[in-house]
RNA sequence: GGGCCGCUAGCUCAACCAGGCAGAGCAUCGGACUUUUAAUCCGCAGGUUCUGGGUUCAAUUCCCAGGCGGCCCA
């Protein structure tokens, strides 16, 4: 029985090792001094050149990087290095080098770190190259890399062992540089604004602020359990309560839900208030910062969503929930006041609901099923109704509504924004009513909860105030073009 | 939870439909080559065909069960 080809080619690596630690040579030292990255040094060629007319002077620099691919022709070898900045093509000549360094290049595989220093030069193909005259390993590879013509096709182990996906595929990493751009700009164009970021708890005693079920844990030296927070909702307005009139918080909330192509349990979320704003105001602050990162990402409001272009200018569309429904579905919501018959006349348009669920979650299946999918455009959903929206202030002039919208784009929900409601009686009463709902319905509905902290808070007064949600990992696979979270989060979670 | 698809060399994939010696490219290993870039050329080696069972003279191939993954639906 012959041993794997992998673990032959890893013993080969590590008696490359052996054999450079026969040499003296440190296979993993401590350190080394680049002068440039790939990408600073290809610019830096490349001004010289305009500079003096297309003949630059050799200038010396030092790189370092990942050898990618190794071109060995018997006394001469090229190498192209990988760095966080880009790439080099890498020239070894024997008569350039002392014995020693040339005869250190059998001792190289693909996936090795390696430092040159050399002078830089136009190859006969004309590509940007250093010749070395001094070569350093920086760290050897014991693994090989993902085969460099196909790259890493298997999903699973692109998301599990995310650095392949990295190494193979220049898609993950323009993602995931993009996703980075998108962070940095929000939080200028709302320090633009005049907002302030916080840090709230991961940690809570009450998982409230949504309608979710949260994930449950334990503090042993308090010996008491606690949630991962499923929303910053009620921490950042007990800040609104302190005084801090523009707030916010970007940070990872815990869903413990299903997961699919717009689903992970743990998620970004930036959630955002400002005093005496109301929903409306909301809204152009959501059109202000989306716009704002879709030129962050583009250049343009335009963004290409697959067979798409999605136009992020604002004014968005505004419509009615009700109304949308209406034209999407033809279900007049007020003529099936109660659940069943909702439920029933759902069921005759094909829908399979479950006929143990309230009424917010059939109005919520509606959306989804009938109304989401159409929404590729940025669209505002306007006015949900007060069973959906227990944080929600009530419209002004129809008390069964609340002042409440859903942004969506591509087919997704990005936002969620409503005028806070205030008023710590109306609050208390919602709350008891979710937890009057939860004790019925049990785990089969999602209810948010009630923290008496958070009611006390409000008992102080809280000014008027807008509050947003904008879920960001959609945001970025929005913006990146990517068709499911896993490619927007770089460990998602996978079954098992 | 249901339906469909996939699992073959380290990687990317053939062969399976219609059962008959398990193959290629890349990577590895040996050799040639001092401006190549998917380098090229010559040669060697590399397999529990996801697992278990069944049918058959013969199973990667057909059947059953299970595992893992993907997609769609719930």
């Amino acid at each position: 029985m012959s041993e794997s080809d992998l673990e032959g080619q890893m013993e080969r690596r590590r008696e490359k090792l052996d054999e450079l630690r026969s040499r003296s040579v440190d296979p993993f030292p401590p350190s080394f001094h680049r002068s440039h990255s790939t990408q600073e040094a290809v610019d830096l060629f490349i001004q010289a050149e305009e500079a003096n007319e297309g003949a630059a002077d050799p200038a010396e620099v030092s790189l370092a990087g990942r050898i990618t691919a190794q071109r060995g022709m018997g006394k001469a070898s090229f190498l192209d290095i990988r760095d966080g900045s880009g790439r080099m093509q890498v020239l070894l000549r024997k008569n350039a080098l002392t014995e020693q360094q040339f005869e250190l290049l059998k001792l190289l595989d693909l996936g090795d770190f390696v430092g040159v220093s050399g002078v830089l030069l136009r190859s006969k193909t004309g590509e940007v190259t250093v010749e070395a005259n001094d070569i350093t390993v920086l760290a050897k590879a014991l693994r090989p890399l993902p085969e460099k013509w196909h790259g890493l096709q298997d999903l699973e182990k692109r998301y599990r062992q995310r650095y392949l996906d990295m190494i193979s595929n220049e898609e993950a990493r323009q993602t995931f540089r993009l996703r980075s751009r998108i962070f940095v700009t929000l939080r200028r164009l709302l320090d633009d604004r005049g907002f302030i970021e916080v840090d709230t708890p991961v940690l809570v005693p009450i998982a409230a602020g949504a309608m979710a079920h949260p994930f449950e844990t334990h503090h042993n030296a308090l010996n008491r359990r606690l949630y991962l927070r499923i929303a910053t909702e009620l921490y950042l307005k007990r800040l609104v309560v302190g005084g801090m009139d523009k707030v916010y918080e970007l940070g990872r909330v815990f869903r413990n839900e299903g997961i699919d192509q717009d689903h992970n349990p743990e998620f970004t979320l930036l959630e955002a208030y400002q005093a005496y704003a109301d929903y409306r105001d909301m809204m152009e602050l959501v059109e202000y910062l989306v716009c704002g990162l879709a030129q962050e990402a583009t250049g343009s409001p335009n963004v290409l969503w697959g067979e798409e272009t999605i136009d992020f200018s604002p004014p968005w569309r505004r419509v009615s929930l009700l109304e949308e429904i209406e034209n999407r579905s033809g279900i007049v919501l007020d003529r099936f006041p109660d659940t069943e018959s909702l439920g029933q006349r759902m069921r005759e348009l094909g829908l399979q609901v479950d006929p143990r669920r309230g009424r917010g979650y059939l109005i919520d299946k509606l959306v989804s099923s009938m109304v989401e999918p159409h929404l590729i455009q940025p669209t505002f959903l306007v006015d949900y109704p007060i069973e959906m929206s227990p944080l929600a202030k009530e419209k002004r002039d129809q008390p069964h509504l609340v002042e409440r919208f859903e942004g969506f784009a591509g087919a997704m929900e990005i936002a969620n924004a409503f005028s806070e409601l205030n008023d710590p009686l109306e609050q208390r009463k919602r709350m008891e009513a979710q937890e009057t709902l939860r004790a019925e319905a049990g785990d089969l509905e999602e209810t948010d909860r009630l923290d008496d902290d958070f009611l006390v808070a409000l008992e102080h007064g809280m000014p008027p105030t807008g509050g947003l949600g904008i879920g960001i990992d959609r945001l970025v696979m929005l913006l990146a073009n990517q068709a499911t979270i896993r490619d927007v989060v770089l460990f998602p979670q996978l079954r098992n």
